[in-house]
RNA sequence: GGGCCAUUAGCUCAGCAGGUUAGAGCGCAGUCCUGAUAAGACUGAGGUCCCUGGUUCGAGUCCAGGAUGGCCCA
């Protein structure tokens, strides 16, 4: 026996009932360990944060990454899977800060950072409840008892490690970094910050001559600009305060500049601007004396062809610094004069298509000096102060500006000066104007391996596969350096002393290289390597014997998820072996943000430090949008919360709507009636056929051991095997490419198949009173089609699945493995694929579809017979099909016969003639009248039964009292209607114990009555 | 400003080595079928396949430009 299924069912028990079996059996415990030996298959959980609620775009991911290693460990891997909690950065800092009302790092300092970081480490686990009940609900199997976590003593130190190993490649060193910086609060602001505060406001917009040089005025006569007068290229900007930080001028490479004439209070000279903003841009009338591209202003090289020009302002006494050397050390060179370079960025929009670069000040500034080496000058403090030059010096930026456009007028050197509104980005804590400003900061030399990096990701396969050389290709293809230091509070603390007499920097690569240290102090038991204690960590010099003291600066949070191949086993100091089997992934699974977030640190650290990619497939999932296509965010309040759907509609129908709904990379619309369609469409589909399949097997006390070398006969068992076998290989092309979408949408199609045609059609051979060999094939081959069904659901929807396969199986094969999950994959045979016979019931649904509709038209119910359809079909193999489909036609359509010819399409037919024609005889003899007749009494009792409340099996008298007409037909169809409707007897005159009600059909008044004698089974 | 992705029915999505009449589900209206069904079938309304050009005998599908939305980076 099975136990019995009703059709009314609670997803959200099934998941409680499925949940309380796994943990009993330990089922995903065993899924590993019964592996053991077998080659692995490796997750690596991307960790999230456990400082706000999941949300459902959590359960996107966590879905996908279930999905996998469910379906490996079945294909006989072995997943261990180990999940991680990543634990620091600047997110957890500005919630705490939030919650304190902080509003500076000033206020952090007071504070006390023990304090602050101690209320860092609280918050990053304060939804972790939440969290572990989101991952068992959603049936994501993770081995959440021995989770790596980033904040602890053992994943830092072999952050240290890693380092240590880029330290020692020569591949880490000190330089600068643009941020948004407020000159009042002292401070970077993220640019979530930065967002908030754009003001409209009012600044200088001047147009600025830059003196081109006498030997390069030479180099412009090749563009027929013949004359000895002065000459400049004309640049614009609103920030004068960033121009004596100018150490270049960039064009367009591929625009028109013209070198023009203009007379300037009767002194006439050159001008060198883009052609296309000749009108806009000069205030005088000009002639033209050449034109040519901005690649040719260009030139060559710096002292031989091209245009060069001298600097507005000497600023430096310093040495300049030059990005040829990373911005170390300088090479004076006084009196040099700069040159010009290609900038994408460079708009023919506004301006003069010549646009001043000021590497200090700005990304794209900053960007241009590393790309291109130039020089870099800081004429500002971190106050917003000027400095290097009498004329600025201790002004603030915007004071300065008054004062720099003052002394260029004098010069000379000033086109015009207006005022611009525009908007510009503030502090949105105290109002003052941002400073883009470089300041010193760790990098990681990664464009070192830039071509490793390109080479290794031509080794990972990216579902969907645009990302490979889309954005992840370009991303790497424009690698910059990754700045990788912070200067903030809450995080892995990095490894580098200085000495403060010789400036000499260590970097320590582990606790014991830290404790052997000569003249070691502040180190205290128990070790905590967090600021503010390793702060106080100090130790002797090996060169000059001064105190070294570390840096005070924190890692990217990115760097510690990234370091997690390593970090995640403690290697090198421990688990040696866990590391080197586990490296690299087999797969990993995340949002496409994450782009340039962890595939990328993985990545960047895998290629450092051992030269090569470190995952091998990975899916990039697109992001979750509320139903209005709206992000969603707290503060909209538009965040749908998980958990309400898996408590209102289960983790299957989450998982079903997230895996078929949309393709994985692209963004999708999230409402939970979507869920609910999915749920309606597919899992009660689903579960209708199991349900209506264990009814009838326990009546009929049916064992599939009795089955299970059948051979199966009937066309439509035949037939819906063959469709299986093809599912079974579909599916597993499909999750074989990293492709569960087609995977679920390829049995969502068999099910309805299963559901719609081969259980419709077979009713009548499971409701059959004797239990014949064609009965006996229809139980197997159901019970094959489910039974298959639930191991290809498995990693779809493991609860359901997990259900279904414990009722089929369990009672009957107690040496199966315990659990779905611990079941082999199912393996296609193709040998049962007859593509012939797919073809001929694709055939039969769709005349079958314009046979019912040809009796709509004519008003004819299905219910009433006909004498025969005729169907004109377009080739001998059409016909062919259709006689071997037949008998479905027949009971599909109630019809007593079929007839098919053949007709070629003529040769002129092209539109609306293509598929067969289906035809219904509508004549109705009396014959045919009562058998429909009969039919339709069958029908009402059958209602009555229902209505009755009696079993499926039960046994009934049926009474009638009518006419003699219905009398008739209930006397010719007597052991017809008695089969239909288990009557043990037919008799006329109603007692009144019996359960009745009358009808009309026809025009004939009957009433019936029905009465159990016996319950069977 | 740059890059990537998307845009097909009211909604969610299929469709493509270019091929004649662009489909499904949900929703809506009507009819039917039903002792598995919280289902199902049929019919109907509902489409300038985002726009403009181009390639082609032929374009929803390929190419170019643009628009809108999303994401990433400026």
């Amino acid at each position: 026996m099975f136990e019995p299924v009703s059709s009314k069912v609670s997803f959200p028990e099934v998941d409680r009932r499925i949940l309380d079996f796994w943990q009993e059996k330990r089922i995903f415990e065993r899924s590993v360990e019964e592996r053991k030996g077998a080659p692995l298959f490796v997750l690596y959980e991307g960790p999230p944060t456990a400082n706000a609620s999941p949300g459902v775009h959590h359960a996107l991911s966590r879905v996908f990454k279930d999905v996998i290693p469910r379906y490996k460990t079945m294909k006989g891997y072995c997943c261990p899977r180990k999940a991680g909690w990543d634990t620091h950065g600047l997110p957890v800092e500005l919630e705490i800060e939030r919650e304190l009302g902080f509003s500076s790092k000033a206020d952090i300092e007071a504070y006390g950072v023990a304090n602050f970081n101690a209320k860092c480490r609280e918050s990053v686990f304060r939804y972790v409840r939440e969290w572990d009940e989101l991952t068992e609900r959603i049936g994501f199997w993770l081995d959440m008892e021995h989770p790596y976590v980033t904040l602890e003593n053992s994943y830092i130190e072999s952050c240290w490690w890693v380092i240590k190993q880029l330290w020692e490649k020569g591949l880490i060193y000190q330089g600068y970094k643009v941020t948004p910086h407020c000159p009042r609060c002292g401070t970077s602001l993220s640019s979530h910050e930065v967002a908030l505060g754009y003001e409209e406001t009012d600044d200088p917009s001047v147009w600025v001559k830059f003196r081109v040089a006498n030997r390069a005025v030479k180099y412009l006569e090749s563009f027929g600009a013949r004359s000895d007068l002065p000459t400049y290229l004309l640049a614009w900007t609103t920030t004068p305060w960033t121009l004596p930080g100018n150490t270049a001028l960039a064009v367009a490479p591929k625009a028109d500049y013209a070198i023009v004439e203009v007379e300037i209070d009767n002194r006439k000279e050159r001008l060198i601007l883009a052609e296309a903003l000749l009108e806009s841009s000069l205030v005088h009338p000009y002639k033209v004396l050449g034109t040519c591209k901005g690649i040719e202003l260009m030139g060559q090289q710096l002292h031989q062809e091209g245009v060069e020009y001298e600097p507005l302002y000497r600023v430096h006494d310093e040495p300049y610094k030059s990005f040829e050397l990373n911005l170390q050390a300088g090479k004076p060179r006084r009196g040099e004069n700069f040159w010009l370079i290609a900038g994408d960025f460079v708009s023919l929009g506004e301006g003069t298509g010549i646009v001043h670069i000021a590497p200090a000040f700005g990304d794209v500034d900053f960007e241009a000096g590393v790309r291109n080496r130039l020089y870099f000058v800081q004429p500002v403090d971190e106050q917003g102060n000027m400095k290097g030059n009498p004329l600025f010096e201790g002004r603030f930026v915007k004071d300065a500006d008054h004062v720099i456009i003052g002394d260029l007028e004098v010069r000379r050197l000033l086109y015009r000066s207006e005022t611009i509104r525009h908007t510009y980005p503030f502090c949105w804590r105290c109002a003052t104007p941002l400073l883009y400003y470089a300041k010193p900061s760790w990098y990681i030399k990664t464009t070192a391996k830039k071509e490793s990096l390109i080479s290794g990701n031509e080794e990972i396969n990216w579902y969907p596969e645009h990302i490979k050389r889309g954005r992840f290709g370009d991303w790497l293809e424009n690698n910059v350096d990754w700045a990788f230091s912070r200067e903030r509070y809450w995080g892995t603390p990095l490894p580098v002393w200085r000495c403060q007499d010789c400036g000499r920097d260590d970097c320590i690569g582990s606790i014991e290289e830290l404790k052997a240290k000569p003249g070691l102090s502040g180190l205290e038991e128990p070790l905590n390597l967090h600021r503010p204690f390793v702060d106080e960590v100090s130790f002797e010099c090996p060169e000059c014997g001064g105190r070294m003291h570390r840096l005070p600066d924190v890692l990217d949070a990115w760097f510690d998820s990234g370091a997690m191949p390593v970090a995640q086993w403690h290697y090198p100091f421990e688990n040696e072996e866990k590391f080197r089997e586990s490296f690299p992934a087999d797969y990993i699974c995340e949002a496409v943000d994450q782009t340039r977030g962890w595939f990328y640190t993985l990545h960047a650290l895998s290629t450092l430090l051992f030269d090569r990619p470190c995952f091998r497939n990975v899916i990039c999932l697109g992001h979750i949008l509320d139903a209005q296509g709206e992000k969603m965010s707290k503060s909209k309040g538009n965040v749908v919360d998980p958990l309400t759907i898996l408590n209102s509609h289960g983790a299957d129908a989450l998982r079903w709507y997230l895996i078929t709904s949309s393709p994985v990379g692209n963004v999708r619309r999230f409402s939970v009636e979507l869920v609910g369609e999915g749920l309606k469409r597919f899992l009660l589909t689903l579960w209708n056929v199991y349900s209506f399949f264990v009814t009838y097997a326990n009546i009929d006390k049916y064992d599939p051991r009795t089955t299970s070398n059948i051979s199966y006969k009937a066309e439509l068992d035949c037939w819906i095997i063959s469709e299986l076998n093809q599912l079974i290989e579909n599916v597993t092309k499909a999750l074989d490419s990293y492709n569960p979408t087609d995977a679920g949408r390829g049995i969502q199609e068999f099910v309805e198949d299963l559901s719609n045609w081969y259980v419709r059609r077979s009713r009548r051979r499971f409701w059959k009173s004797e239990s014949d060999a064609d009965k006996l094939s229809a139980y197997a081959t159901l019970y094959h089609c489910l039974l298959t069904l639930s191991k290809l659901l498995a990693p779809l929807t493991p609860f359901v699945a997990e259900e279904i396969y414990q009722n089929l199986v369990r009672p009957f094969y107690p040496n199966e493995p315990e659990s779905v999950h611990l079941a082999q994959f199912p393996a296609a045979d193709l040998s049962q694929v007859d593509e012939q016979l797919i073809d001929d019931t694709h055939l039969a649904m769709k005349i079958s579809s314009l046979g019912r509709a040809a009796r709509s038209k004519a008003g004819i119910k299905v219910r009433q017979p006909l004498a025969k359809v005729s169907i004109d079909v377009r080739s001998e193999g059409e016909s062919q099909g259709i006689e071997r489909v037949k008998s479905q036609l027949v009971e599909e359509l109630n019809v007593k016969d079929v007839e098919v010819t053949v007709r070629p399409p003529p040769a002129e037919a092209t539109a609306g003639t293509v598929g067969p024609v289906v035809n219904i005889d509508t004549v109705i003899t009396p014959e045919l009248a009562d058998e429909g007749t009969a039919r339709e009494i069958v029908h009402r009792l059958q209602t009555m039964r229902k209505n009755a409340g009696f079993d499926i099996a039960d046994y009934i008298v049926t009474y009638y009292q009518g006419s003699e007409a219905i009398k008739r037909v209930i006397s010719g169809f007597a052991p017809y209607i008695k089969q239909e409707t288990l009557s043990r007897e037919l008799s006329e005159g109603i007692p009144t114990d019996a359960y009745q009600e009358s009808h009309k059909t026809a025009g004939e008044e009957m009433v019936f009555g029905v009465k159990r004698t016996a319950r069977a089974g």
